[in-house]
DNA sequence: GAGTCTCATGCGTATTCGGCATGGCAGCCA
DNA sequence: TGGCTGCCATGCCGAATACGCATGAGACTC
C-alpha cells in the first residue's frame, strides 16, 4: 500500500492493482479445462481457492467476469477470450526468464567477456580457456588482447566481464577487484654464446648493470626494468623493440639483453639463454585477473577464473 | 500452498515459485533509476519496501542477485540485465490486456455479431444499427441475415452475440435468453379493390376463411397461418410464394391474400390495403432479441439491445 | 573523523490467501 | 415430480505475506 508522505510524480500512471502470476496460471488452467474443479485437481489446489482466485483476478482487471458460470462447468466471456493471448504472453516470458537464468546460473548460456596481455595468451590463457569451454561449452566467449591499462578501460566501460592483467611496477590498479594468479620470476634473455649462459642458479640482476639492453620502451619506469631499478642501476637501453619476436632476433643476434617474464619463458627460440633473475625482494611482476570492484561475477566469467586458477598451477613458478 | 490431498498430474511441470507483477515493475524501475530509494520514491513506496520486494523477486527467480549493491545506488547485474525485457514484456502485455479490456467494458473496441430475419431488417434493425454505430463507432459489427431456426444455430454455436428472431407459433426457443422487444400485429394483405378494403377497424381473421390465401409454406403450421388454427378454420393456400416482393404481386393481382406482419407493413406497395387484424387472445407474433442462457452479453451485445429497444419504441405498434 | 547517503533488517500491524465446511443453484434420473 | 449429484460461491479461521517505521551497517566525502 503506497505510503501517503509522497506526492506521487507524474509518470506514476495508473494501472490498476497488480496482479498475480499466479492468477494468471490458474486463469489458463481453468480456460483450458473450462471447469474450476478440474482446474484445482490439476493445480493441487482446493475448488475454492481456484473460484477466489478468478475472482480476484476479475476485480482486479475490473473488465466484468472473465467466466460464465453454467451449470456444468464455466466458459469463456468475451473479456476472458480477450485476456487469453495476454495471460499466455506474461506466463511465457515468465517460463523464458527462469529458464535463461537458470542457464545463466549453471553457465549453461550466456556469454563470457575476457581480455588478456600477449604474454598471458602464450600459454596461461589458451589452457585457462580450454578447460573453461570443455566444461561450458554453451557459453558464448569473447576475447580481447591488449596492454593492462586498455584492458582496465574496457573493463571499467563495461565491454569486458573480466581482464587478466599485470602489475608492472605501480599501476593504477585501484578499484578493482584483483585475483592474485602468480608471480612471474624474471628471467633474462642472453645470446647463446653468453659468458653466463652456462651459470648454475638465479643471477643477481646486477651482473647485467653494464649490458645493452633490448626493451620495448626507452624509459625503464612501468616496465619490467624497474627491477633494475629497484637494483640500484640504470639500465642502458640500447634498442627499442616493441614485439617479443623481434625482440628475440636483437637478443640473438647478440645486440644486448633482455627481461623475460615467466610466462614467455616457454616460447624463447633455442639460440637464447634464459637465465633466472635472483628474486631478492617484492616480486618482479604480478599476474591478477580482475574484475570490477563490486559488481558481482557471471557465473561464467567465475568459472572462467577457475579455469584460469587451475592453469596457473601448470605454469612452471 | 499445494494442499497434499491430489497428487498432481504429470503435465504440472515445475515452474518455480510465483512471481508478482508488483516485482517485476519495482524491478524496472529500479534498473531505470539505478536506486532504491529514488525508484521507492517514484513508487511512492518506501525504500525498505522496494529492497524487500527486490530481495522477495531475486530469491523467486532463484537466479542470483539480480543487482549489485553499490555504495551509491545499485547496478544491473547480468542476470538483471537478462531480466530486463522479460519484465518488459510481462508488463507491457498487463498493460495491454487491461487497455483492451477497457475498451471492450466501454463498448469502445471488440466486436458484435448479430443476426435478424428479413422483416426485422426492413426498419427495426437499421433504426437500431444507426442508433448503436452513433454511440461505438469503434465497434466491429458483423451482421447476417437468416431465418430464426437458422440464427438460432448461429448463436449456438457460437457465432453470433444476438439474434433478432420470432416467434411463429411453438418454436424451440428454450435454452436461449430472449428479450421481448414487441408483439407484433398482423394485418391481411387485400387488393385495392377488394369488398373490405375500406373497412374500418380490425377485422376478425375469420372473414377470411374461404378467401384463396398466399404463404410462403403450403402447411400453415409454424407460420403466421397458425393464426387462422387458432380462429378455427384451415386456410386454403392458393399459392406458396416465398419472396415478399413477389407475394404483393400475386395480392395485387387479385389472386388471393396474405398475412403481414407489422414490421413488414410500411414497405407494402400502394395498390394493396393493410386490415388489421383482430388481436383476441395471444399476439400472432413476438419478437426477441435472443442470446444465450446463462452467457453474459458482451458490452457492445448490451449496448446494441437497448439500441433495438429504443428502436422498437420507433415502430407503430 | 564526523556527516551523509546508500541499502538491509528487526518489529509490529494489517491484509491476503490458503483449506475446510457449507450453501445455493441447476440438471439428471428414477 | 422429487431426490441426487455436480458445480461454483462464501463465511470462517489460521498462517503467511507485505507494508511502514525505526534502526543498523558500510562506504564515500569534506
Amino acid at each position: 500500500m503506497p505510503n501517503t508522505h509522497e506526492t506521487p510524480l507524474p509518470n506514476t500512471r495508473e494501472t490498476g492493482p497488480e496482479l498475480s502470476s499466479v492468477w494468471l496460471r490458474v486463469f489458463l488452467e481453468v480456460a483450458r479445462h473450462g471447469s474450476f474443479t478440474v482446474a484445482a485437481r490439476t493445480l493441487g489446489w482446493t475448488q475454492s481457492a481456484v473460484s477466489r482466485q478468478v475472482a480476484s483476478l476479475e476485480a482486479a482487471l475490473d473488465g466484468g467476469p472473465l467466466f460464465d458460470r453454467l451449470p456444468r462447468g464455466v466458459a469463456l466471456t468475451e473479456a476472458g477470450r480477450l485476456l487469453v493471448p495476454y495471460a499466455e504472453t506474461v506466463t511465457g516470458a515468465l517460463r523464458d526468464a527462469r529458464r535463461d537464468l537458470g542457464a545463466l546460473r549453471e553457465a549453461a548460456g550466456g556469454r563470457l567477456r575476457f581480455g588478456a596481455f600477449a604474454t598471458a595468451d602464450a600459454a596461461l590463457v589458451p589452457h585457462a580457456l580450454a578447460l573453461f569451454r570443455a566444461r561450458h561449452p554453451r557459453v558464448r566467449v569473447v576475447r580481447e588482447e591488449g596492454f593492462t591499462p586498455a584492458l582496465l578501460d574496457r573493463l571499467t566501460a563495461g565491454h569486458l566481464d573480466l581482464a587478466v592483467v599485470s602489475t608492472t611496477g605501480r599501476a593504477p590498479l585501484e578499484s578493482y577487484e584483483l585475483h592474485h594468479l602468480l608471480d612471474e620470476p624474471l628471467y633474462v634473455a642472453v645470446p647463446a654464446g653468453h659468458p653466463l649462459a652456462g651459470h648454475e642458479g638465479p643471477v643477481p640482476l646486477g651482473r647485467f648493470a653494464d649490458a645493452d639492453w633490448i626493451s620495448g620502451s626507452p624509459r625503464p619506469e612501468g616496465t619490467l626494468l624497474d627491477a633494475a631499478l629497484r637494483q640500484g642501476f640504470s639500465p642502458r637501453v640500447a634498442h627499442v623493440v616493441g614485439e617479443w619476436t623481434a625482440k628475440q632476433g636483437y637478443v640473438a643476434a647478440g645486440l644486448g639483453v633482455t627481461l623475460v617474464p615467466a610466462l614467455a619463458a616457454a616460447s624463447v627460440r633455442p639460440d637464447i639463454t634464459l637465465l633466472r633473475v635472483l628474486d631478492d625482494g617484492a616480486p618482479a611482476r604480478a599476474v591478477y585477473a580482475a574484475t570490477l570492484r563490486g559488481r558481482s561475477l557471471t557465473p561464467a566469467a567465475s568459472a572462467f577464473l577457475d579455469a584460469v586458477r587451475e592453469a596457473t598451477a601448470t605454469i612452471p613458478a
